[in-house]
Order: C-alpha cells, then structure tokens, then sequence
RNA sequence: GCACGCUUAGCUCAGUUGGUAGAGCAAUUGUUUUACACACAAUAGGCCGCAGGUUCGAGCCCUGCAGCGUGCACCA
C-alpha cells in the first residue's frame, strides 16, 4: 500500500504540492487542453471572468467565498470537456488603493501627496499595488484557483489602458460623453468627484431649525448653506401663499443684513413639508440645481472645496461647516430670525472610500449621456436593430427587460431595472492621480479626444483620471484582447456566466452590459449568478472595523483549503449571506479526513484498482449501488446544470459518508470475508464507485480528490481533467 | 416614503409543480467492531413569526400584522 495512505492526511504539504503539479500541467490553460487532447476544439465553450480583487489590500472572507464558486464552476465545465477559461486579473481600484497610499503616507512621514508630486506619488501607490497583487495571487492559489495565468490581466495594465481609451473616443466621438459644467457630488476629504453609488448614506441626529425669512418661515437642516439664498420657492397650488406671486421681489433682514429675495413657484415643493416653503442652494443641493435650472436662476457657490465658507459668508468666511453652523445659528437667534428648532435624524452623504462628507458642487466636469440619442452600430442583439435609435439606457435595460440575460436570484432583475430607472447621468471624471488619465488635450479653446498625444505643441492634457468602473465595465471584453480582434473574443465573448457578490450589481454588472453592448455589440454574459455576503457567526457583517475580519488563508491553513471551499459552499444558495463558523469548518476537515481513510481501506482491499474484473450483477446488493450511484449521478448534475451547487455538495457529502463509507463499505467488510466471486466482486465496487465519487467531489474539494487520484494506481491522468461521470 | 428579502429542531440552513416536516453541527446514551474516536450505533428535540382566507388538504398559494435585514428615493 502505498506509504502516505498509512499517515494521516496533511492538507499543508498536498496543497502546495497539487497545485503546482496542475500549474505545471497547463491544464488551466484551454489551448494546452486542446494540444494536449483532453478537450476537442470544436467542443463548447465556458468562459467568466474573475471579479478583479482591488489591490487595495488582501482577499478576505467574501474574496474566498467568490473563489470557491467560480473554481467550482470551472472545473466542473472543464470536466464535462468545455474549452474552459477562467481569466485571472487585479483592479487598480483607483480612490479605494489612493486613498489607502495617502493615508499611509500622512501617517508614516507626516506627508500629504503634494508635497510628494505625482510623478514621485504615483511610484508610491504602484510599489503598495504590486505588494498587494503579490499577495492576492498567492492567495488564490492557495485556494486551489485554476486560473489561466498566461491571461492575467490588470484593469490598469498597457492593454486595457488602450481599450479603455478606444472607448473613451468612441463616446466622444458619438456626443455620448460630454464636458460640462454640472452638479457633482464633491467629496472634500478625497478631494475629487464621485459618482452617484459611490455614496453611503449614514444616519445622523441634528437640529431642524425654522428660520423667519421676511413673511415666510423657512425650514433648514443646514443654516450656513444659506447666505445667498435670494430665491424662496413655494408650490404654485398652495393657497396659504396664494398672495405671493411668481418673480415678486421682497425686502428683508437675513444673516449678513438686508437683501432682496425673489418669490419662484415651483410644482417640486412638498406643501406637507415643514412650513411648505424654502430658499434654495443651487449650488450645493441637487434638487435646488434642477429647480434653478427650471427657472433659469443665479447660482452661487456658498462653500470651497476644502469645506470652507466663502467671503459671501462675511464674518464666518474661512471656516469650516461644523464650526460656522453653530456660530451662525447664534447670530440669528440674536437678530431673532431663528421661530423654532427640532430634533432630526438626516441621512448625511459620506464618500464610500474616505469617509468625507459629501458636498454637492457645481463643476466643470466629464459625464457619459445615458440618455442620448444614438442610431445603434450593431445587428446582433436580439432584440436591438441595426441603426435603431437607442440610449445607453434603453441598452441596459432592454437586455434585462427581454430576459436575454438571467440573475439569479431573479428578484435582482427588478432591483436593476428599478435603477436603471433613476439613474442620471454618470461623472466619470476624478481628481486623483491613480488610474487612466482622461485621453482628452487642449490648447487654448481647442479640445483633442484621441489614443495619443497630438503631435504639435502646446497641448495640455485633461489633469484628470477615471472613475474606476470605466475600466472594470470594459474587464470583459478588454482581457480577451479588445480592441484588437483575437481568437480569443471570437472563441470566449459573451462570457459564459458572470459570477459576483449582489453588492456590486450597479457599480460593475451594470457598467458591464452598458459598455459592452455600446463597443462590441454583445451582451457579455449569459448568466449572472450573484453570491452574498459572507458574516461571522453572528451574523455580522466581517469588516476590518468590527475586528471580526477572518483571514481566509488563516482558516486554510488550520483547516485546509478544501475545507473553506465546503464550509462556503454548502447551504448557500444563491444571493443569500452565509455565516461561517468554526464548527462548520471543522465538520469539512473531518470529512476530508474521512475521505482519506475511505481511500486507505478501498486501496487495502483492491491494491491494483483493476477495472477490468467485472461486478456481478446478479447479486442484488450490486445492483441496488449502481442503480442508487446513478441515481445520485443524474440529480446532481442537474443541481450542477440548475447552479445548485449548495445542494450539489450537501449531497455529495452525504452519499459518501452515509451511504458509500457507512453502508456500502460496512456490507463488503462481510463479502471480502466470504472470498471468492463475492469477494471480487465487492472489492470492485468499491474501487469503481470510489473513482467516481472522487471526479463529482474534484470542484469542491479539488486538493484531496487530486491527490488521493495520483494513489491509485490505475490512474494516468490528472483528475482536474477527468470526465464527469454520466 | 417605495420596493425586495428573511422569520422552520439549541445553532446554520434545506424543503423545487400544495399531500401532513428534513440535513449538518451541537446535545444525550452506549461502543477500544483490524479504514477512520476527525469514528460507529442509537436517542431526544419543531402548534414551520402571528392572525385570517382559499382548498378535501398549506411550511409552500392569497390578505393583513409584527420583528429583523437589504436596496432605492427623499431629506427645505
């Protein structure tokens, strides 16, 4: 027997070895499973991208959940003989790394970036991303990954940097991406732009204060935006101001002193709302922008972009919110302008990424037009003609609304098309250093949108640089090789599925089928399968904040590898949150253990693992295994087919120990006494069902499965490319 | 405010087209049975959130309510 088998299983020194054995094999690589012939040319396809880890930081928890899926899928199609292509990739996640880079900066040298430069800046934040990328592709594999590193890509790499520019002019060139000067959402910690769903609201108690305004009595959550407000708006039906009409000028006493106010009736006042009457901040509040816009008002800017009061504030000029508030809420209860204040919980705009609170500015920005005309330069989506007038919006939900792609769970599909319903036009421009630098020059009052340079001189370029999802939503498409036309686009786009956690369905899914159906004219995947969010085991969300963030490889290295790829898996379907706990983990290990002492007992009894000696079919109990292993056999793979998997591996788990190793194993303990036929037979069984057994457990536990495949004797092949039983 | 999801054994969750409740872990009791004590055998444990309705029959369908959670919007 062979030595390792007589020692327990050591899931440390399998792991790192099993890997390198398939690294080394190309398998991972479909055109070596084509040269090497274990996968037919002309054979179907499995293609998915890997969700790019941002470089950010190291995998966690929720990084190791997404691995264990996508891995499974993979290997599972590439079993069933698919050309499979998993391709691997980093995201240079622009604000979240920059961020992280100045953060750790300002704390280790007492520095901010300018005083670096960007040149000097930038060397930094690349050094911090490329430790990181290190460290995230070794975790990968350690979660046995078999990703095709020879395509490795990076969304900031020479290649996707072109795609993202052929994209970008193409946009341009079509009108679809504008300059202009427009109400973004300011974040003046970060310093730059964000876009609408980089915003997390949060939950603050503050004061409502009821502020005499002339005749009127005005509500505010936010009195030092108020010193311009010369516009005070009421709806046109409210009979309580009926008196008042439209473009009426009123002298009154406000903060700094006499001004003159304008009355403006507007249909978007809520007369239910506090008096039913308000000034606006065109400036600083979205909606205030619309209704100024509406009336073709003056708009003035209150605050800079540091979060200071202009010299419009007087006295208060120069300070910072939180600390004019309460000093200019005094002066107007001096000059007894304040009627009433109330408690109030506001949801306050906070950037995702620094914390900083957000500020509505007006600023000269870059946005793409989802609502734009465009005859569309495509024939093959199923449902958009050729030179059919669309928008990116009509793009983006035509392909959900027609069911050419599926979500699963399908309650996303409305969440989706629910946002696309509110969706405005996205800020793409950034005032960070990190990321694709916006391919637009200019000289004097010239623009130039182009791949390069122009040649002459005297042109500046665009100091900005990208919103991040730009070049994720191209990730498709750019990491099989676009804009140039490979054989790998023509043989792996679509993407066969896109697999992802429900919390980025905007930011990336949607971006995805926006870009895609814009440059290529495809819809990217075919299927979605969203996972979701993996909590420890109380039900908290893991976070480095809570101090409850769980290191993957931590858990792989004390349980195995496999065992986090089980614990993750099973009893998870799709979209819902999973909680892993020790218990769980530790049920996994003991049953890669119970694999390992199955092998010991089946290679005992049948050393050569010989498939030539026949089962004796008459013996009714041989019968009764084959039929139910054949049973077990289709449902699966019906699970697997239908994205199961949770049901798949509860499945698996259970027929190998409670049906092969409790009953199939003990019943031939008894046959092998016998001798014989009996004997023979029996001992053949257990060799047979072992093997297949191993191929339907390879996509959850691939390293055991693997390595107690290279024990047997009979087997000349790696099991990762092993058919899938039938 | 609008929408969605969850609520089943102590814990984590299954329960696919309605037919009278299931798996793992944990628990209890045995067992040094020559693959495995990371094991085996057995036991116990549930008015399936609450209240109605449809039906011969409901965990599953419908209505309402409650608690928890999520997304979106508003936020003068």
């Amino acid at each position: 027997m062979n030595e390792e088998l007589k020692k327990p299983y050591d899931p440390k020194e399998v792991e790192v070895s099993t890997y390198k054995k398939w690294e080394e094999s190309g398998f991972f690589n479909p055109d070596v499973c084509i040269e090497k012939g274990v996968t037919t040319k002309d054979a179907d396809y499995f293609s998915i991208v890997l969700p790019p880890p941002n470089v950010t930081g190291t995998l966690h928890m929720g990084s190791a959940f997404m691995l264990a899926i996508e891995d499974m899928m993979v290997r599972y199609n590439r079993m069933l003989g698919k050309k499979t292509l998993w391709i691997p990739g980093t995201d240079h996640a622009a604000i979240a790394t920059q961020a992280k880079v100045e953060k750790i900066i300002q704390k280790e040298e007492g520095k901010n970036k300018n005083d670096l430069g960007r040149e000097e800046f930038l060397k930094r934040v690349e050094k911090f991303a490329a430790d990181n990328h290190d460290t995230i592709i070794n975790q990968m594999k350690k979660m046995g990954c078999s990703l095709d590193w020879s395509r490795e890509a990076f969304t900031l790499d020479e290649k996707r940097n072109l795609a993202v520019k052929t994209v970008f002019k193409k946009m341009y060139d079509d009108g679809i991406i504008y300059r202009g000067h427009r109400i973004v959402n300011w974040d003046p910690k970060g310093q730059t732009t964000i876009s609408d769903d980089e915003i997390v609201y949060q939950e603050q108690k503050t004061k409502f204060y009821y502020l005499q305004y002339g005749p009127f009595v005005i509500g505010t959550t936010r009195p030092e935006t108020k010193f311009g407000d010369k516009y005070v708006v009421m709806h046109p039906k409210d009979s309580r101001y009926a008196s008042y009409k439209d473009g009426q000028k009123i002298d009154l006493e406000w903060i700094n002193g006499p001004i003159i106010a304008t009355v403006v009736k507007d249909d978007s006042i809520d007369m239910e709302f506090g008096t039913g009457v308000m000034t606006i901040t065109p400036w600083h509040s979205v909606a205030d922008f619309e209704i100024a816009g509406r009336h073709n008002l003056e708009k003035e800017q209150i605050i800079d972009k540091y979060g200071k009061l202009l010299p419009i504030a007087g006295e208060f000029s120069g300070m910072k919110i939180a600390e004019a508030r309460g000093k200019i809420v005094n002066k107007l209860k001096n000059k007894g302008l304040v009627t009433k204040e109330e408690d109030y919980i506001n949801n306050v705009a906070t950037a995702e990424r620094t914390g900083g609170i957000v500020e509505p500015q007006i600023m000269n920005q870059w946005f793409i037009n989802v609502n734009k005309e465009f005859p569309y330069p495509f024939d093959t989506l199923p449902n958009i003609k050729k030179d059919e007038k669309v928008t990116l919006k009509k793009l983006m939900l035509s392909v959900v609304e027609n069911k050419n792609l599926d979500i699963l769970p399908n309650r996303f599909e409305k969440e989706y098309i629910h946002w696309i319903g509110n969706l405005r036009d996205w800020c793409i421009s950034r005032q960070i250093w990190y990321g694709h630098r916006i391919p637009v020059w200019y000289k004097n009052d010239e623009i130039y949108c182009g791949i390069d340079a122009p040649k002459e001189d005297g042109w500046m370029q665009d100091e900005d640089t990208l919103d991040t999802w730009f070049s994720s939503g191209l990730w498709t498409f750019s990491t099989l090789g676009w804009p140039e036309k490979t054989d790998d686009l023509l043989n792996y786009h679509p993407t066969t599925v896109l697999e992802t956690g429900y919390d980025i369905l905007f930011f990336w899914i949607a971006r995805m089928i926006l870009m895609s159906t814009y440059a290529v004219g495809q819809i990217p995947f075919k299927h979605v399968y969203l996972h979701g969010l993996v909590r420890d085991n109380q039900g908290k969300k893991i976070s480095k904040s809570l101090g409850n963030n769980i290191d993957p490889l931590d858990m792989a290295m004390k349980y195995s590898a496999d065992s986090v790829r089980m614990a993750l898996i099973v009893g998870t379907g799709p979209g819902n949150d999973t909680k892993i706990s020790d218990e769980k983990l530790k049920a996994y290990k003991h049953f890669a253990n119970k694999i390992w002492n199955i092998a010991r007992f089946v290679l005992e009894n049948n050393p050569e693992m010989r498939s030539d000696l026949k089962i004796a079919q008459e013996d009714t109990d041989n019968k009764k295994h084959l039929e139910e292993f054949g049973a077990l056999v289709k449902d699966v793979t019906d699970d697997m087919e239908n994205c199961r998997f949770y049901l798949t591996a509860e499945k698996l788990y259970h027929y190998t120990w409670h049906t092969f190793a409790d009953i199939i194993i003990e019943e031939s303990k008894e046959k092998i006494k016998e001798g014989g036929e009996t004997a023979n037979s029996a001992k053949n069984m257990l060799g047979f069902l072992f093997r297949e057994q191993l191929k339907l457990l390879h996509p959850f536990m691939p390293f055991i499965t693997e390595k107690v495949w290279s024990i047997l004797p009979a087997s000349k092949n790696l099991l990762m490319v092993e058919k899938w039983p039938n």
